[in-house]
DNA sequence: ACCGGCATTAACCATTTGGTTAAACCATGA
DNA sequence: TCATGGTTTAACCAAATGGTTAATGCCGGT
């Protein structure tokens, strides 16, 4: 169940695995230091001997959550494919990103929800990759009528949507689609061809 | 800002508002009864001798968030309509209550994940409104051949993804898509009928 | 053997937090 | 007018929480 960015031994980064799992669960205000401290095996003073204070811990854990999905976006955006290809990487990586890690968009969307200040300032990196290149590369499909006129902005929302919300939105999809564990499994699992037919049935030019 | 559910100027309704207010910005976790009785101009002591405990207020305050969005996702599936007909009621009136409740999702995403016990128990109306019907409709246009062939499980998600996730991940896609606020709201009032023209567009038969 | 410095802990501290209590307030009807 | 019942408050309490301190453990180098 965690996921340590690098298997190690060491106390500091017990520490962080442990603190990782918490935020990850319980967020900024549900976390709480002796939980960490705990979980880590060791006496909560030795949290602040390695992390100074848990807005600190804090931030470390949630920069790291963010980097793991970025090289994938970066990836995406920077990486030239034709549209149809593009689209298609993107999906599967993504979908392959979070099926791995389910709890990135919810962590990252609830806190960045209830702390957008501290999240801005002081957890999302100063370079974020811009999809200018994709929005350009879609707007040349559309003008040349090899797909359907959409606005780029759109059909990227759109992609990342169709990506992410079934996981965000698991629990609550179990009950109201009603289906036991294995039954969402195997449909979460179907989500990638899915998504990949609907998004390119959906472009094909009239 | 506020959005009490019947004006009242009885003390038991404003803190009920006051309550509403911070759970929904911050959560369980986050919302201090202090700041609720100062929201609603009285006594902390107040809180406790109107509603019990946190607990209970969070419930009922909880209760009250859900309950706006279930008549909706109800009519949607209970009313009788042609398949393409009934997307663009589901899109219109799905986006339409989200626009004026924003934070309906988030709320229901975020404390569904950290407590789902309690919200499973305590928050969730035990009939929750079965979406069979409409699979059964979507499954009759694929077998008649007068759309594509696909899941009707599958169709429902996406509609939903495309409807919902744009609200709830605005902060994020603005820093990413890199909107203004004013670019973000046209872009928002603009989802309905694109998203509409994106489903029409992915349904039809090849 | 022992020194010095990092690692670790128990005990402690101040503040916050959910919750309680007993007293005061206030309108209403007898 | 005053008794009564619901309403509101100040003061209080115990537990939890983030953080600190001073002492101890431990290990490598001399």
């Amino acid at each position: 169940m965690s996921n340590p960015v690098q298997p190690n031994d060491s106390t500091e980064q017990k520490i962080f695995d442990a603190a990782h799992e918490v935020f990850i669960q319980k967020g900024m205000d549900g976390a709480k230091m002796q939980e960490i401290a705990d979980r880590a095996g060791i006496n909560k003073a030795l949290l602040h001997y390695y992390y100074r204070s848990k807005e600190k811990l804090y931030e470390m854990v949630a920069r790291a959550i963010i980097s793991r999905a970025l090289p994938v976006i970066r990836d995406f955006l920077e990486t030239e494919h034709p549209l149809e290809e593009k689209i298609r990487l993107f999906v599967h990586f993504y979908i392959d990103l979070i099926s791995r890690n389910p709890y990135i968009p919810i962590f990252v969307i609830s806190e960045m929800n209830k702390h957008p200040d501290r999240f801005i300032e002081n957890v999302l990196p100063k370079e974020i990759p811009k999809p200018d290149a994709f929005f350009r590369q879609v707007q040349e499909e559309v003008d040349a009528g090899r797909i359907r006129s959409i606005k780029p902005q759109h059909l990227l929302v759109n992609m990342v949507s169709l990506c992410i919300f079934p996981f965000v939105a698991k629990p609550m999809l179990r009950i109201v689609v009603g289906m036991n564990s294995q039954e969402m499994r195997t449909f979460l699992e179907e989500r990638e061809t899915e998504v990949v037919r609907f998004i390119m049935a959906s472009l094909k030019p009239d």
